[in-house]
DNA sequence: GTAATGTTTTACCAACCGGTCAAATTATCG
DNA sequence: CGATAATTTGACCGGTTGGTAAAACATTAC
């Protein structure tokens, strides 16, 4: 008999881990691209070199692989400012943060493209975690800022507008990829431009929140 | 004998007129949300209130009216830099783009959404528009930047990325607005957030760009 | 008023959509 | 090998989608 989907507590098969992933892949590149409504389950399967029912073997509904993609999604996304250390040099916090989620946005645009379309689209499918862990652990971080600014380390600044502008400026190059490419021209395509972008926001952000003793 | 869509030289009637805006209202709407492909013309018609197929009696097809809105919106968005003075003074110039751009993500966010999930989706209706007029004109005003980076009147630095990030830090607030009121929380959802945010991108970038002499 | 034109509706279509089912095929294991 | 379980396939289903055709209805111009 067939249980459709590690349905009871059994290990899984070395051909689902393998084709699971080659699934999950596949989403990806559609999902990122035409959002949740506009990827459709044959797209997937097509892009996953098999067909409809055998992907919808592997997992039960769309929304099931969309889910997954996004919940890995939400924890590697925020592995850097976790890692972000209240007890480090606040410069050198910062400046490596910037350049962490710039490395993200290069090494994995489309998993930034698939979190950009699902907050476009309103985040039905995420709220909740939005406003739970996502909230907790900025406000925590956001404090963190507010203290070393206190303490005279950096600028006085809205910690909260900070890192929004750290994700925006760095995530651009993912998901609004097709129009730096297109503004830089083709001689610029290579990977030169982050390496352009690095120094810049290094430079923007570093500058803007030194002390200054004027 | 019913003309479908002003076909000929024709005057438009001003029942066209009237129930054309609407049905652009109602497709910017659905469009910025959902995306191209995600949307239907159901969904359209519906929100503006008609038929559908007398909503396909105004614009022939789903791309007819997604076309106009891109249309309008490349223009409109692009004000901000066209109006990009050489001769004015540089702090100021950039201070009040950086003011108008935050401005239209809060007047326009449908927009600001449409042209989001038009790149993201790899712009694959608006490429030469991108590669052609789109980049003249930041080429132009890249120019501008440099000329006044090399008179020593603001930092060295590279202008097309300058102008990247101020596109988005500022669309961040009309394209991310769920995760901003997420993370803000509600108490914060008023407008005192863009208050907040021009006031933070501000001293980012006046501070991030003033000349050092160190 | 009436004829010409402009607008809206009703009924419809073929293609596509997410998903099911049962049968056929393949892998695994004793 | 044979049996059992895992995988794959093809045929199918009800609902949705973009779009059409033609007739009914409304508006305007004379």
């Amino acid at each position: 008999m067939a249980i459709p989907r590690a349905a009871k507590t059994q290990r899984r098969t070395r051909i689902q881990e393998e084709k699971e992933e080659r699934i999950l892949g596949a989403a990806l590149d559609v999902f990122s691209v035409n959002g949740f409504r506009g990827a459709t389950i044959d797209q997937i399967a097509d892009a996953a070199g098999m067909s409809k029912p055998n992907l919808l073997y592997y997992f039960r509904t769309k929304e099931a692989i969309h889910r997954q993609l996004i919940d890995r999604v939400l924890f590697t996304w925020l592995e850097p400012l976790r890692a972000f250390n209240a007890d480090g040099n606040p410069e050198a916090e910062i400046r490596s943060y910037i350049r962490r989620k710039l490395e993200m946005a290069r090494d994995y645009p489309r998993e930034s493209r698939l979190f950009a379309n699902e907050i476009l689209q309103g985040a039905p499918r995420i709220e909740d975690e939005l406003k739970g862990p996502l909230k907790d652990l900025v406000d925590e971080k956001a404090e963190v800022i507010r203290a070393w600014a206190r303490a005279g380390k950096i600028a006085r600044c809205d910690p909260y507008h900070l890192i929004f502008s750290i994700w925006s400026t760095t995530q651009h190059y993912a998901d609004f990829d097709v129009q730096v490419r297109a503004v830089l021209g083709q001689d610029y395509a290579g990977d030169g431009r982050f390496e352009d972008a690095a120094r810049f926001l290094e430079q923007l952000f570093m500058d803007g929140l030194r002390v200054r003793n004027t």
